[in-house]
DNA sequence: CGGATCCTTGAAGATGATCAAAGTTAGTGG
DNA sequence: CCACTAACTTTGATCATCTTCAAGGATCCG
């Protein structure tokens, strides 16, 4: 395909894994045709070593990116230090696409949690691209949709549920099935699941204790369910 | 101005203000022209009694909204009957137009908190409207990166500060003044301004009186304060 | 003027943050 | 492959913050 020319051209860095992942991120998978070359056109590739910052709140924004391997921890700081995470980006996530038509600031700091591999696209040539082509328009408006959907889910969550139930949503979350014993693994540090669910690490460390009369046994990263349903009851 | 005939001819209800209103509107008042006209088309106003409701979480949605006058209340409800607010939305607010190319099913509930005036947009009419037009696609854009930075921030602020530098924030945002004395009256009742904040009306009464030490006088919806620069140092 | 709603205040309890220290895990280099 | 260090996690103790419940005041609107 001819996208896939245009990548490999301007990226040689990328992997097969990073290319099947930019292709299946939500971003850019309902585009084709020129609308997609054009998009991969305007795309630069970077590596990032674990606690590299991508951006700090208050630089001008010049892109936004998309996560192709590691997780891109958003946050804020107080006054005093304290840090406030706002969104982990999994891969296939994009971030800071908001800026599209409002600030010209980063209005938050963002730091690969460990090594990354993030694209990033012009934020300009986006833009002049939206303009022309509303199939790029449609994939900017569902991919901030989506975001903010799931970002007013999380002031709901913050304020409707307290950390073991927070914790209980995020396993049946990541739970393939139902019904019955399930099992699944974390894909990054527990300090980091924390930060995304609003606690303290040891906010979390202690919820995950309190569930285990609930039957969820934890060992690193491992944690596993004896009852999917039960779970659901918290 | 032809928009303006459309809109006096399908909707009689319209006073003047709320049509000043809407014309101001961040999600209108990019546009000009035909795609002023075509959006106008698909447009409906509604009124609404204290307390009604505009939609439940669950139901289809059809439609997203754009608050002429009165408050509208977003909110949650926990299995236990709890609810909490996700978001305010003033006159000249948009909502629910993040489901335009996601959901069906609206994600939340929408009270009025007051008699409302609002005007419904058709999401299938917008839908197709953005899809040629590149001027509602711009505005839809701008419409969503701007409610998903304020949600950003509503997250970080519910993190990061306690229920006294929050009402300090409110009142800091809504102060015309850099320094020295202010006063300021609050545009709805105190419980709503509460569940904006995330606090529960108790707290935020706590709040206000904690602030008194550092200048701040509340009778009724005045705000008084006596000197901006020291609220800024909470 | 009167009733309803809203707000404030008090007391008690729940929840989560913070600090400190011990225990675990994972990664590195010999 | 093992040992060792650094980073991460858990646990305990204490503290600040906020919620909840209850009751008394204030305010608003008919």
């Amino acid at each position: 395909m001819e996208a896939t020319a245009i990548m490999m051209n301007s990226n040689i860095q990328l992997t097969s894994r990073d290319k099947a992942v930019l292709m299946k991120a939500p971003f850019l998978n309902s585009l084709g045709g020129s609308s997609l070359v054009n998009m991969l056109a305007t795309m630069g590739v970077q590596t990032l070593a674990a606690r590299a910052t991508v951006f700090r709140e208050g630089e001008n924004a010049e892109a936004f990116y998309c996560v192709l391997s590691g997780y891109v921890r958003l946050y804020r700081l107080s006054r005093d230090g304290r840090e406030a995470d706002i969104r982990i980006c999994a891969p296939g996530d994009t971030f800071a696409e908001c800026l599209l038509y409002t600030d010209q600031k980063y209005p938050f700091h963002a730091q690969a949690t460990e090594t990354c591999t993030i694209a990033h696209f012009d934020l300009e040539a986006v833009k002049s691209l939206a303009e022309h082509d509303p199939e790029v328009a449609r994939a900017i408006m569902a991919s901030l949709s989506r975001h903010l959907l799931s970002t007013m889910e999380c002031v709901a969550n913050d304020r409707l549920f307290t950390a073991p139930q927070r914790v209980a949503n995020y396993i049946l979350s990541r739970c393939p099935v139902d019904g019955g014993p399930a099992s699944i693994r974390l894909p990054f540090q527990k300090s980091l699941l924390a930060g995304m669910l609003g606690l303290a690490p040891e906010a979390l460390s202690r919820a995950f204790s309190s569930l285990r009369k609930t039957g969820v046994t934890v060992r690193g990263r491992m944690i596993q369910v004896v009852d999917v349903q039960a779970l659901r009851q918290i």
